[in-house]
DNA sequence: ACTATATTAGAGAGGCATCTCTAGAACGTC
DNA sequence: GACGTTCTAGAGATGCCTCTCTAATATAGT
């Protein structure tokens, strides 16, 4: 009933993922998007309200594809510490997977303009970031820790101390070492041992 | 023997800093800055070569003041393992006094349009991460640690954890806890701690 | 006072990006 | 095969930002 589109939303998903990970987030212009499928501008705003959804649509699509291994390795073992070595490892090797998606997640949603989100975005990121949350105090509680310091310790474990591995090296424009999900794993294990 | 200067180049220099901190380095704006000293944009070009000078010239000065205090927390012990603590500490205790400034670090040098710097730009940027490198080789050799493994794994436990705590915070938008030096600095000592 | 110099002062050209608007093309359906 | 819907197509208005250029101005030294 209708007219075929020639450009498809992943299509161009894909290609402001890949402008956002040579160029960062400033990077994604509705222009630079269009030239790199070849469409007309004209095409982009009739799928996206404007500049500030198309940066919502790819930050939230990356992050919902990351989170979703994220909590299965998260809650792989019924060892709370093995499930933590597990998500960590995760971070890890999905960042191997899929280096573009994870240099976009180096940035943060502020800088792909949260705060021009719509109301409808701005919920879908919540969704996702009160599940983060939820996941890493159960794990805390698993772990029979408890309080905010040993909330923020577990969080810095499984969460902040993986991403920091992976930034170091694609901020420097390198792949991930071999070693690197061993040595995730391990400092992981490391911030969790001890109270 | 010349008319005197009514914007001094540290006046302008905090004023991109203040910029930066609120709006990140896209908004550091030659007439961002101009606006916000009063001046017009004639005496920013007058004092920095372009936009890239100007940005290079707000990093370098951050980057310099943070590492000058952290080299001196790293070697103010002769328990190298204090000196990892110290440096830790100082990296939270930084940013808790410098939070404009500890924002502006937690982007990059890429992102201050590092691609674009002049060849001394550059080179005062590598002089500053080849002193960061060669303390932390010095700290991994005194802990008796060898190996890249090793060096990957002090530098995540004297630089990469502590800029992620305080990363964690200043992201969310809020100021840093006061226990934020005491967590840091343990979780830097549990990750020197194990080989 | 005069000169040399460093700086302010601001208008304006040029470029790039966002977004709007109108026209037309392709498809399923009746 | 005509119709309605969805999409492509791209020209163009608007706005912001960078950077240049010229003129004016204030000071120190002679």
């Amino acid at each position: 009933m209708a007219r075929p589109s020639r450009f498809d939303l992943p299509q161009l998903l894909d290609a402001a993922v890949r402008l956002a990970a040579e160029s960062g987030p400033s990077g994604v212009t509705m222009s630079a998007v269009a030239a790199t499928v070849g469409a007309p501008s004209g095409s982009l705003y009739h799928r996206f309200a404007g500049r500030s959804a198309l940066l919502a649509e790819v930050w939230l699509r990356t992050v919902e594809d990351f989170q979703e291994g994220y909590f299965a390795a998260l809650e792989s073992s019924d060892d709370p510490r093995a499930g933590g070595r597990a998500a960590s490892r995760h971070v890890v090797a999905w960042s191997r997977g899929h280096p573009q998606e994870a240099a976009l997640l180096l940035y943060g949603a502020h800088e792909f303009g949260r705060d021009d989100w719509s109301e409808e975005h701005l919920l879908r990121a919540d969704e996702g970031n009160m599940q983060v949350r939820a996941a890493v105090a159960a794990l805390a509680g698993a772990l029979g820790l408890h309080g905010r310091l040993a909330l923020e310790r577990v969080s810095l474990a499984v969460i902040d101390l993986p991403l920091s591995l992976v930034r170091r090296h694609l901020r420097a424009g390198e792949a991930l070492p071999p070693h690197a999900e061993e040595l995730a794993e391990q400092c992981t294990d490391a911030l969790l041992a001890g109270g």
